[in-house]
DNA sequence: ATTTTCCCCTGCCGGC
DNA sequence: TGCCGGCAGGGGAAAA
C-alpha cells in the first residue's frame, strides 16, 4: 500500500527521467480511473503538455507542466507508476489502466489490480497550496511539522490515535503502516485517545513519524503485496518494519509477543507490553495463523 | 464539528 | 482439489 514514502520514492525517481518531456499521448484503458471525470477530457488538457516538475503532497503525486495546469494521481491501494526508456512488453503490466507516451520515447503505465487509484487534471488557475491544503494537513517532513503542531492538531480529540494519524487532514502520508511502525517506535498504544497524550509521549511520537518515514524513503518503500517503486523494483523496507505484520514474534526490545487486533477498521499491530493499553486490557490472542510477508507475486 | 460506518474493487488465502 | 466467504485498506460519502 503506497504511502508517503513509497509515493516519494517513485515521485524522486519519475523527476529527472520527465522534467522537460512532452506528453504525445495519455491512453486510458479505464474509465474508472479518471472518474467522475471523462478520460477523453484529460487527455485532451495533457496532450502536448511539457513537464516542469513532479511533486508530492501526502499521498498524492502531481506532474505539473509548464502551461500551469498539472496531472494528480493517487495509487489508493494497489496503483503503480512505472517509467521505462521505451515502450513496456506486450503484457507486461497485467492491469493496465493508463499509459503516457512521452516525446523522447518513453512511457509511464498506471496499473492497478484493485482500481481503486485515481487520475485527474487540475487547472491552471487553481492555487496549488490552498488546492492540496484543503485535502490534506502538515507534511510529516517539513519544517512545519513540529512536536507543537502535532500537539495543536490532536488537542481536544477524543478520536484514538491511530485513527488521528490515519486522517490525512492531521498529518499528510500515514497510512496503516507507518501509523503502526510509528505508535510502536514511540510505545504509545493505538487506542490512546489523541487528545490525552502527555507531553513526552507526543514529542516520541512526532520524533518516531519522521524517523520511520525517513529510514522508509531510504531504503526505497515497503514492498508488502503489490507495491514497486517508478522503475518497477521492490522496495526494502519490508524487511525493516519492527511490529507491522509481525504478529505472534517477540518485541524486538521487550520480548513480548506482539498482537494484532483491529481499531479503526484496520488490522493493527503492537507490543502489549511496551503500548500499555489505556484501560489495561489484556489483548486475545489471535488464533489465526500470522499472515506472510508476500513479496510481490503480481505480474 | 467530530466521529463512525459503509462502500468501492479485486486478488488471495484459509477453511471446508 | 475446488469452491467460497472473508479479508486487505485509502479515502470519500453518508450517517450518527
Amino acid at each position: 500500500m503506497p504511502e508517503l514514502p513509497e509515493v516519494e520514492t517513485i515521485r524522486a525517481q519519475l523527476e529527472p527521467r520527465v522534467v522537460g518531456r512532452r506528453i504525445e499521448r495519455l491512453e486510458v484503458a479505464d474509465p474508472l480511473l479518471t472518474a467522475p471525470e471523462d478520460p477523453e477530457a484529460v487527455a485532451q488538457v495533457v496532450r502536448g503538455a511539457v513537464i516542469s516538475g513532479v511533486g508530492r503532497r501526502g499521498k498524492y503525486l502531481e506532474i505539473m507542466f509548464r502551461s500551469g495546469d498539472s496531472m494528480a494521481v493517487h495509487l489508493r491501494m494497489t496503483g503503480r507508476l512505472h517509467w521505462r526508456s521505451g515502450p513496456p512488453a506486450d503484457g507486461e503490466e497485467r492491469y493496465l489502466r493508463a499509459l503516457v507516451l512521452l516525446d523522447d520515447g518513453a512511457t509511464i503505465t498506471f496499473g492497478d489490480a484493485r482500481r481503486f487509484g485515481r487520475l485527474w487534471h487540475v487547472a491552471s488557475g487553481v492555487d496549488r497550496t490552498s488546492y492540496w491544503n484543503t485535502r490534506v494537513g502538515v507534511e510529516p517532513l517539513s519544517p512545519q511539522f513540529t512536536a507543537d503542531r502535532l500537539a495543536g492538531a490532536l488537542a481536544g480529540r477524543r478520536v484514538a490515535i491511530k485513527p488521528a494519524l490515519l486522517n490525512q487532514r492531521i498529518v499528510a502520508g500515514l497510512g496503516n503502516m507507518y501509523v503502526d511502525e510509528a505508535l510502536y517506535a514511540a510505545c504509545v498504544h493505538p487506542t490512546r485517545p489523541a487528545g490525552e497524550l502527555e507531553g513526552d509521549e507526543i514529542r516520541a511520537l512526532h520524533r518516531a513519524i519522521r524517523d520511520r518515514l525517513k529510514v522508509a524513503i531510504r531504503a526505497g518503500g515497503a514492498s508488502i503485496d503489490t507495491y514497486r517503486d517508478g522503475l518497477g523494483q521492490a522496495g526494502r523496507m519490508q524487511t525493516l518494519l519492527r511490529v507491522h505484520l509481525h504478529e505472534g514474534e517477540a518485541c524486538r526490545r521487550c520480548g513480548a509477543t506482539i498482537v494484532k487486533t483491529v481499531v479503526a477498521q484496520r488490522g493493527t499491530y503492537w507490543c502489549p507490553q511496551c503500548q500499555p493499553d489505556p484501560f489495561g486490557m489484556v489483548p486475545e490472542p489471535s488464533r489465526r495463523r500470522p499472515r506472510r510477508i508476500r513479496q510481490g507475486v503480481q505480474g
